[in-house]
DNA sequence: ACCTGTCAAGTCTGG
DNA sequence: CCAGACTTGACAGGT
C-alpha cells in the first residue's frame, strides 16, 4: 500500500505564509471609500493566493503532495456588506496559476466548508446560506481549473434531536445540489453527531466518497472497529464520484484525556501504524490528512516515526509504503 | 514586541 | 427565548 501525507492550509514551517489573512466587517464598514475598501479586499485574497502557491512550492520541495486550501482565500466573499461583489476579474489569474501548479505535479488539493455550512439544518436561511457557500467553493476550483478530483469535504451537519429526520433532511437538501457541487463532494463522520457507520450509510445513499476521520470515530462510534467498515468505505471511492482517487483519511491524536476531542501538538504513530497495517492487504493506495496543530512539521515528524515500525517502508519524503 | 478581547456565518446546552 | 460554550486563526487596539 502506498501512503501519502498531506497537512491542512498553512505551513508553521514557512513564515509569513498565511493563506487566510482578513478584513473584519466592522472594519470594512468604518471605510468611508468603498471602492478603496473593496480594492483592498481584493489585494487581500491574491495576497492569501499567492501564499498558498508559496506552500505548494515548499510542499513540492519536500516531496508532499496532499493539501487543504484555506475556505478564507477570499476575505468577507458572501458577507451581505459585499452583496454585489465580484472578485473573479481580479483573482483568475492569480486562481488558474495556482490550480496549474497543481496539476503540474499531480497534487491531491481539497477544501473543507467550516461548520456554518450544515445541509442537515431545517432552517431555510441556514441552507440558503450553506447551498452558496459549497457553489463558491466550487466557483474558486473551476476558477483554478481543477476537475471533479478536487473536493469539497463537510459533514452531515446537527441532529436536532432527531437523528433519523436530520438524516432524511440532509438526503432531501442534497438533491436541491447542482450536479457540479455534488460531483465534488465528499462526507466527513462527525466527532459528536453522525458518526462512522451513519455517515458511511448516507455516502452510499447518495452516491459520494467517504472521507474516514479515524480520530473521530475514535469518540464517536457503536462499538465497531474502524477496520470492520473499512471496505465498505474504500467502496465510496470506487464509484463515479471518487473520480479514481484514492481513499483518503483523517489523522489527529487526542489533545489530552480532559480534552478527547481537541487536536494535539502531533499525531502518534502507534494508533495509525495498527490501522493501516489492518488494511494494507486490501487497499493499494491511501491518503492520509494530518490534522495537527504543528501542521507541517507534524507531518514531517509522523513520516519519521512510521518509517521506524514494523513492516513500513518509507518510500519518499511525505511517503511511506506497507504490506504487499 | 507582546498581550487581550473580538470576530460573518451554526448548533447545543442550560437557564 | 436568550446567553454562553464550542473552536480557530487573525485582526484591532492596547501596553
Amino acid at each position: 500500500m502506498q501512503v501519502r501525507f498531506g497537512y491542512v492550509a498553512m505551513s508553521v514551517i514557512v513564515q509569513n505564509a498565511s493563506p487566510s489573512k482578513t478584513m473584519t466587517a466592522t472594519n470594512f464598514s468604518k471605510l468611508q471609500d468603498r471602492e478603496a475598501a473593496i480594492r483592498k479586499l481584493e489585494r487581500i485574497a491574491e495576497e492569501n493566493i499567492h501564499n498558498t502557491l508559496r506552500l505548494l512550492r515548499h510542499n513540492r520541495a519536500h516531496g508532499i503532495e496532499v493539501f487543504r486550501f484555506s475556505s478564507r482565500l477570499i476575505p468577507l466573499i458572501g458577507h451581505e456588506l459585499l452583496a454585489g461583489w465580484d472578485p473573479y476579474p481580479v483573482l483568475a489569474g492569480p486562481f488558474a496559476e495556482l490550480g496549474a501548479y497543481v496539476r503540474e505535479h499531480g497534487m491531491r488539493v481539497s477544501f473543507h466548508p467550516d461548520h456554518f455550512t450544515v445541509l442537515s439544518t431545517p432552517r431555510k436561511e441556514v441552507l440558503d446560506s450553506s447551498i452558496a457557500d459549497l457553489n463558491r467553493h466550487v466557483r474558486m476550483l473551476e476558477a483554478m481549473g481543477l476537475d471533479t478530483r478536487a473536493k469539497s469535504n463537510i459533514h452531515i451537519g446537527g441532529t436536532y434531536g432527531n437523528k433519523p429526520s436530520a438524516r432524511e433532511r440532509f438526503v432531501r437538501h442534497f438533491g436541491l445540489l447542482g450536479d457540479e457541487v455534488r460531483q465534488r463532494l465528499t462526507l466527513e463522520n462527525d466527532d459528536k453527531t453522525f458518526n462512522a457507520a451513519e455517515t458511511l450509510s448516507v455516502c452510499e445513499e447518495v452516491g459520494v466518497p467517504m472521507v474516514l476521520d479515524v480520530h473521530h470515530h475514535a469518540v464517536n462510534n457503536d462499538g465497531e472497529s474502524a477496520e470492520s467498515l473499512w471496505p465498505r468505505i474504500a467502496a465510496t471511492w470506487d464509484g463515479p464520484n471518487g473520480s479514481g482517487l484514492a481513499p483518503k483519511i483523517h489523522v489527529s491524536s487526542p489533545k489530552s484525556e480532559a480534552d478527547p476531542r481537541g487536536h494535539a501538538d502531533y499525531v502518534e504513530a502507534g494508533p495509525l501504524h495498527h490501522f493501516l497495517q489492518s488494511i494494507a492487504a486490501s487497499t493499494p493506495r491511501l491518503d492520509v490528512m494530518i490534522e495537527a496543530k504543528r501542521k507541517d512539521d507534524a507531518l514531517m515528524k509522523l513520516v519519521e516515526e512510521l518509517s521506524g515500525l514494523d513492516g513500513v517502508k518509507r518510500s519518499g519524503e511525505a511517503a511511506v509504503e506497507l504490506g504487499g
